[in-house]
This record gives structure tokens, sequence and C-alpha cells, in this order.
DNA sequence: GAGGATCCTGAGGCGGACCTGAAGTCACCT
DNA sequence: AGGTGACTTCAGGTCCGCCTCAGGATCCTC
């Protein structure tokens, strides 16, 4: 899971940023709105912590032009608690939930679950077809025809990650960036390990060659015909 | 039991969490009716306490905004007696039940367990089967094929929230959230030893496993051919 | 065809997730 | 007051997934 966290109170954010990551979440950290708004834009997270006070670009217009550039990443709002600004206002520009400062730690971290599995349901987070095999992250399992396949969490999630992006080429460093920490910087060779344990266990006993690798640029998830 | 208190009194609400928590409920506390209509929308309770006078949003809304959401969590009302609110409006919006302040604790709790248990009555819970497994909520009884397991409170509750997501992966966080204390901090190896527990009373002695471990993730109740 | 870059994959150690028996705590009942 | 049982914590042990490493295989370039 890949949060931004755009807030302008280094102490704060780093102090964020590090609890999080310490959760298993992939954390990246903004410290302007222009720079947060960019990072949402380039990579998809799966979440936003968007502070509404900050220097240049304020909460509220990040969160409207990323919703008119069609992002719908839950975000979560950090309001402070002088009234200033009104938090039904951060609700109409988009966001999806509020939290008024000062907070606590776990509150953050309750209603960043909260929203997530929010997503989760309302998506009911579908199976995923590939040709006969099968990646369903609700039950997290992984079929090849009517077989199960026993992975890892680290092979189901590179898994995953592929068949999300089924017939297209995607690079070590985005399978990276998605299924590691964003901070991980590890050999890439880790990749290769997991991309290896995928074929050996799904498409080496059932005769086929799904994940392909695509030289100098990453790998692709076909349907691999048997 | 998960149990939702909006109130804006804070010595009163953390006075009924207090005992409510004492009585085997799992109590979260709302301040404004918001934060709420947020929570309640987050995450499913069993029941509602709502009181009218909420800063912000008025408790009519909150309830309004519920149902019109599609949440049929029972709704408890409280109003004040001077009047100016009117109960049968409370109960147009949607709620179940109301109670006039000041009111006793006693008969708050009398009001709780009677909407709780109408709404088992009106088959609002219905029987759980998992495989051979069935998980009866209304008379509390877990049935292995034909022979009754007897379970502690909290193995129940385990088992429930597991049979409630059968086939799917639930996170050890996410059962104690939803069975203990939602501010509940202690040691995720407490879902461990209550998992470790029903597997020895229903599983082990029938030869099955059908609450699956999956590592790194969680927990899975599956058929578990036997 | 030589050389380099890229990729594959088996082996092994380490850390941590998980399991479970046992002891401690507390409320309730007799 | 004593006993009982549920709930929780603790600690020891096991096992397994994760990552690193290195040698070999494969592909591309010149």
């Amino acid at each position: 899971m890949r949060l931004l966290i755009v807030e302008d109170e280094r102490r704060l954010a780093a102090s964020l940023a590090g609890g999080l990551a310490a959760e298993g979440f992939a954390v990246e950290v903004a410290h302007d709105g222009l720079t947060g708004l960019r990072r949402a834009l380039d990579h998809p997270f799966d979440l936003v912590v968007l502070d509404i006070m900050l220097p240049g670009m304020n909460g509220y217009r990040v969160c409207a032009e990323l919703r008119a550039a069609g992002v719908e990443t839950p975000i979560l709002m950090l309001t402070a608690k002088d009234g200033e600004y009104d938090e039904a206002e951060g609700l109409d520009t988009g966001a999806d939930d509020y939290l008024t400062k000062p907070f606590s730690y776990v509150v953050l971290l309750a209603r960043i679950r909260a929203l997530l599995r929010r997503r989760e349901r309302a998506g009911g987070a579908p199976a995923i077809t590939v040709g006969d095999l099968t990646v369903d992250p609700a039950s997290r399992r992984a079929l090849r025809g009517d077989v199960e396949v026993e992975l890892t969490a680290k092979e189901f999630a590179v898994l995953e990650h592929l068949a999300l992006n089924a017939g297209q080429v995607v690079s070590k460093t985005q399978i990276m960036e998605h299924v590691w920490d964003f901070a991980y910087d590890g050999d890439p060779n880790i990749v290769e390990v997991y991309v290896s344990a995928l074929r050996r266990k799904l498409d080496a006993p059932f005769g086929r060659r799904s994940i392909q690798t695509v030289r100098g640029a990453g790998y692709r998830l076909d349907a691999g015909g048997g």
C-alpha cells in the first residue's frame, strides 16, 4: 500500500512517515502543495494524507485539482482546530475524510485503515483473471485453472501487481515501489528472485510461460498459451 | 457487540462508555455529529446511541444520512426533556427507539438490550454455515455437523467474524477492531491465542483444518474438507 | 565469436511470524 | 472468603519467508 503525505511541518511529516512505514506502508512525503500534486499525478497512490494549510497551494486546491484530473485515490484531510478552514469545504472539494489537529497517531492510523477498507469493499476487490490464471486478493488465493497454487505474501504481491497490469510491461523498479517499501533500496535482483519463484510455482508445473521477460524493460504477464 | 455513542457532553459520554464497556460491549465514542456519521459509515456497529443536540450536525440529520446510506444498524436516540425536539421526528428519520434525558444507566442498558434482542429475533442474524460448520449468533451456538462445540464469548466472537468473512482473509488487526474495543491496543498475539483455542475445539477433534493461517496477512475460514 | 550486460536460480543464514502451554489477573458465583 | 472460569500476558520454541550472494545461463553488441 502506497501512501503520500503532504504536510509542511517537517517534524510531523517525518514522524508520521516513520510510523506508517513501520506499519508496512510504502510512504512518500511532499512538503508543499504543488509538489504533492505533482507526485500524486505522476504515481498512483492508495491514499493521500493532505494538510490544508500548505505553502504555495493549499490543500483544497490540491484536492480539487486531483479530482478534476480524474484521480480517485482516497484523500484524508488534516485541518487545524482554529476554525479558519471549514471541514465541510474539504469534503466538498472531494476529500473522503478529515482529521482535526492535534490528533494522535493511532487515530490517524485507524482512519487510514478505515478509508482503505471502505475502498476495498466498495470496489469489491474483484478477482483478476488472465487466461486461466485467477488472482483473488480477498481470499489471497491464486488459481491456475482449478488448482490452487500456494504463494507467499511477497510472491502474491508481485503476482497481483503483474496481473493488474496484464499485457503491459512492468519495470522492476515499478514492482519494487509497489510491493516493497518506497524507501527500500535493495538490489533489484530481488524482483528476479520472486519472478523466478512464481514461474516455478505457477508456470513450470503446468507447462506454461505466462510471465515474459522483456529484456532491459521488465516483465509482462500474458495469458501464456498452454 | 460494537456500540457507537454519539454524544457531545464528554462526561456523560465517558460515563456511558465506561459502563457499557464493563458490560462486554466494544464501545466507540464520537463527540459531534459529523464524526459520528463518518464513524458509523466506516465501521459496522451493532447499535448506535445518538444524541439529538450535537454541534455541527444534529442527530436527526446523522440518522437520516445513515439510513439514506443503507445502514440498518439499530439507532437509539437521546432527547432532552425541554420539548424543543420532538420524539416523533426522531422515529420518522429512522431511529428505532428514543430515551428522554435524564435517564438512568440501567434504563439505557435495558433499552440497548431490547433493541439488540429485537434485531436478533427479526431474523437479522441468520445462522452462518461454512462447510459443515454452523455459527448461530442468535442462540450463540457453534455446531460442527450435529455436535455442539462449547465456546467462550470471545472465542465465539472471533469465530463469528471469521465466518462472516468466510473464504476471505481477515487480518489480525481487523479481528481485533471488531471483537475487542476499537481503542484496544494490546498485543495482536491475543488473536493467535484465540485462533489456537478455536482450532483445538472445533478443528482438531474432528480432524479438520478450517482456519487457515495466511502468513503475513491474517486468517481465513474455509470449508476445510474433512 | 568474444566480451559485456542482463537475467536466472539454487543455497544458506537471519529475522520474525506464528503457535501454544502456563501463569497471572479479575469478575462473578457459591 | 474461596473457588471457578474467562480473559490476557508472557515466554520458549518452531518454522518459514525474506533477502543476499554467487555462479551459471542467455542475450546483445561490436
